[in-house]
RNA sequence: GCACCCGUAGCUCAGCCGGAUAGAGCACCAGAUUCCUAAUCUGGGGGCCAUGGGUUCGAAUCCCGUCGGGUGCACCA
């Protein structure tokens, strides 16, 4: 599976699980080279992973069902000649046909002890890859309109985002944290009117309720009076043209402030906002428009009424149009709008070739209400970044499904326009940043989920979260007490470790793999399922000396168990905190 | 009408680029604390993997249809 996708960059001496894909490689090389199999046999299909019964063994691979076929042969005489080549690895103790045809390993206690070792020498680097390579990857999340806070809307988004960076980057990868700043819409014109309302309040004058179709959320309140301190009365009754372009300056500015302050609330920081207007000043969308238009990509055509609705007002205009029904959207796209001013599509466009000139590769997050726009957005970007016959950029548009927000059971219809919104602000002050950020990583991105706030805060005692740190907090509190006894954890007797250590072993050697696997798929949630595998099977393992106490960490008249045994729980540990790091999520050492 | 996502235990969800007997938490039942903090552990019941076809050595997983839920279908952002 490793070598699934083209030569693999893992370094094989890293850790067991790669090093086995390499030597069933290998293995398969020299029955090639001896003639005894075809060579050229596609390999993209084998796996090497645990077997879901460890009765099984260590290590199971479906290579003889996978090439017997397009070898001619059938998988169980396959894999008796595999298994010659892999008997000669000194760490298989044995290598057994089962099934329909999967080769089981067995490995040497020595193996997996010295795997334990190895996490012991990586230390926080234990899981790391070098599987990306060095490319850069540019990830784009969150990219809220700075119209307003936070709301829990975004989160989903946010942390996914925020954790899928952190993997990209273990795996690998050079990673730029993007946020892409739409300051230059119809949207940042409506804040500005509506920090007006809020800079005449200022100045003393009754303004009643805030307009309809303004933003009536009281966080405008700080903005109207910096612009009061800021301005005087000039503007108070000023025409629009004087004041709205120095309003909307300075509130899309406190805005992104705000924004800013809740994103580390969640430990989240952007490495570049990347201005829409700055953009557009720069004349970005001319220069892709021409280009487009230059290979008959954009064209001046009628726009089609819109489908599934019916506009009484619908009037035909001719628009520039890009050809997106040329890659499988339904209709062809503006990119300008009748007054001449960009479409968000026409400046998006521009705004992903600019990242794809300082990236390898692509990846946005988005939430899934904006599921209708991939098709246009992709099209143009691999055809801009696919100019003269390049390769287009790799680009992935990761879409989180809707958080349904609940409020006592019933739903919210959230809407900065109403004012009617649950702040991520308060949710994080609630809960916590790693309640929050957990929740959101315990699930695939592609489903729906439901977010009762009151429910969270509720079961927030209860949340997953808590049984992984407390297994962190339980190892930590194991070695101090050790310490405390005059016991230091060590590696040198590590073969005094029993059966039910090395499964423990096991299950943490897995995951440099599972890294690598979640880093491919961009599934940061994977390594949360983990972390609470690895939790359980330390939780048991620790519970076994309830009743047996010569399975206790600390086994007083045994100072060379001890030591063993307290390196294993030291590395346990070490595991779990860089699976927590990866999800932005604290190691606490005490709960 | 079209596009995308989802449908797995009573509930919330893993598993899905095909693999062996489909898993976990919650809830329920029965146990384990003079014993390393029980925020833990052990055991039990509970499934037509929505449904009908197809592909093949093998399908929860891939393909097609159907049903059900969600989202979107502006020159908005």
């Amino acid at each position: 599976m490793l070598w699934a996708n083209g030569p693999s960059m893992t370094d094989t001496s890293t850790n067991l699980h790669a090093a086995f894909a390499k030597v069933i490689d290998t293995g398969l090389d020299t029955l090639v080279a001896s003639g005894t199999l075809p060579a050229r046999l596609p390999r993209a299909a084998i796996t090497c992973e645990p077997p879901r019964d460890t009765s099984h063994g260590d290590l199971s691979t479906n290579a003889a069902m996978v090439l017997a076929k397009p070898a001619g042969t059938n998988p169980r005489a396959l894999a008796a000649l595999l298994i010659a080549e892999l008997q000669k690895d000194t760490r298989v103790v044995s290598a057994e046909i089962a099934g329909p045809g999967f080769i089981n390993l067995r490995l040497t206690d020595a193996a997996w002890l010295g795997e334990l070792a190895l996490i012991g020498s990586a230390g926080a680097d234990y899981g790391r890859s070098t599987m990306g390579g060095g490319k850069i990857v540019n990830v784009e999340y969150v990219s809220a309109n700075p119209t307003g806070p936070m709301h829990m809307g975004h989160c989903r988004g946010a942390v996914v985002g925020d954790a899928l960076a952190q993997l990209l980057e273990f795996a690998g990868h050079k990673v730029i944290k993007e946020y892409y700043v739409n300051d230059a819409g119809a949207q940042v014109d409506v804040l500005a009117r509506s920090a007006h309302v809020r800079y005449r309040e200022a100045l003393g004058i009754d303004v009643g309720a805030i307009p309809e179709g303004l933003y009536p959320g009281d966080y405008l309140v700080p903005v109207g009076q910096a612009l009061a301190s800021e301005f005087g009365d000039k503007f108070v009754d000023a025409p629009e043209a004087d004041w709205l372009i120095p309003f909307r300056t300075r509130a899309v500015a406190a805005m992104l402030v705000m924004i800013r302050n809740d994103l580390a609330l969640l430990g989240i920081h952007h490495d570049l906002f990347s201005s829409e207007a700055e953009l557009q000043a720069a004349g970005k969308p001319e220069a892709a428009e021409k280009w487009l238009r230059a290979h008959d990509l954009v064209y001046d055509g009628q726009l089609e009424a819109p489908k599934g609705k019916t506009l009484d007002d619908w009037e035909s205009v001719e628009l520039p149009l890009f050809r997106s029904t040329k890659f499988g959207d339904d209709q062809d796209r503006p990119i300008k709008k009748s007054d001449g001013s960009w479409t968000y599509f026409g400046a998006d466009l521009a705004y992903h070739f600019q990242k794809a000139e300082t990236a390898d590769a692509l990846v946005d997050i988005w939430g899934a209400d904006h599921a209708g726009t991939v098709k246009r957005i992709k099209a143009a970007v691999a055809a801009l970044t696919g100019a003269e016959g390049a390769p287009p950029k790799p680009f992935e548009i990761k879409l989180v499904q809707m958080v349904q927000l609940l409020r006592d059971g019933e739903p919210v219809k959230m809407s900065k326009r109403s004012g009617n919104f649950v702040t991520l602000a308060e949710v994080v002050e609630e809960v916590g940043k790693d309640v929050v950020r957990f929740s959101m990583l315990t699930r695939k991105p592609d489903a729906q989920m439901d977010f009762d706030f009151a429910k969270v805060v509720e079961a927030s005692k209860d949340n997953p979260v808590f049984y992984v740190q407390y297994a962190h907090a339980r190892i930590c509190r194991n070695i101090a007490k050790g310490r405390d006894e005059g016991f230091a954890p060590s590696a040198e007797n590590l073969a005094l470790l029993g059966a039910e250590e090395l499964e423990l072993v096991r299950l943490a050697a897995q995951f440099p793999r599972i890294v690598e696997s979640a880093a491919v798929a961009r599934e940061p949630h994977r390594i949360a399922f983990f972390l609470n595998d690895l939790a359980a099977g330390f939780h048991s393992f620790y519970n076994l000396g309830n009743d047996r106490a010569e399975k206790r960490f600390i086994v007083a008249h045994d100072s060379a168990l001890t030591a063993a045994r307290l390196f294993l729980a030291a590395q346990i540990g070490q595991v779990v905190k860089n699976g927590l790091a990866l999800l932005g999520v604290e190691a606490a050492e005490e709960l």
